[in-house]
DNA sequence: GGCGTGACTATGG
DNA sequence: ACCATAGCCACGC
């Protein structure tokens, strides 16, 4: 995957954070699916990385791993942040972790 | 080019 | 539920 390529992949992947409703988030790996490139979930995380979610608007907390837990959190600056922006949503987390994750996760795939 | 690292994931104990 | 392992891929040194 060539330097241009990319570019359009993070267009894409900030594209489809943006669809996530607030009360519900998603994983690297279904965005990277969603994107056309499955096996691209850590590249996925490093363009996370530097979306400055604050600035930008893309509701960045709003990702997660696959297993409902908050692996961005220490991205988010003060501690508890990331939580904090979830919560504020309704979503219930527990230690770094969603809670009822199964209901919460919101699956890019099928809303196209 | 080798090697460690990381906002990842699936699988097995 | 927790930990280890093994693939995975782009980056920086």
């Amino acid at each position: 995957m060539d330097k241009t390529e990319q570019g359009y992949f993070a267009q894409a992947v900030y594209d489809i954070v943006r669809l996530v409703p607030a009360g519900r988030a998603t994983s690297y790996g279904a965005i990277a699916r969603a994107a056309g490139h499955p096996g691209h979930s850590r590249l996925v995380g490093r363009i996370m990385a530097v979306c400055d979610s604050a600035a930008s608007g893309i509701p960045a907390h709003r990702v997660v791993n696959s297993q409902g837990v908050l692996s961005a959190a220490a991205a988010f600056g003060a501690p508890g942040r990331m939580r904090q922006l979830l919560e504020a949503e309704g979503v219930e987390v527990a230690g770094e972790r969603i809670r009822r994750w199964k209901q919460v996760f919101w699956d890019p795939m099928e809303e196209l």
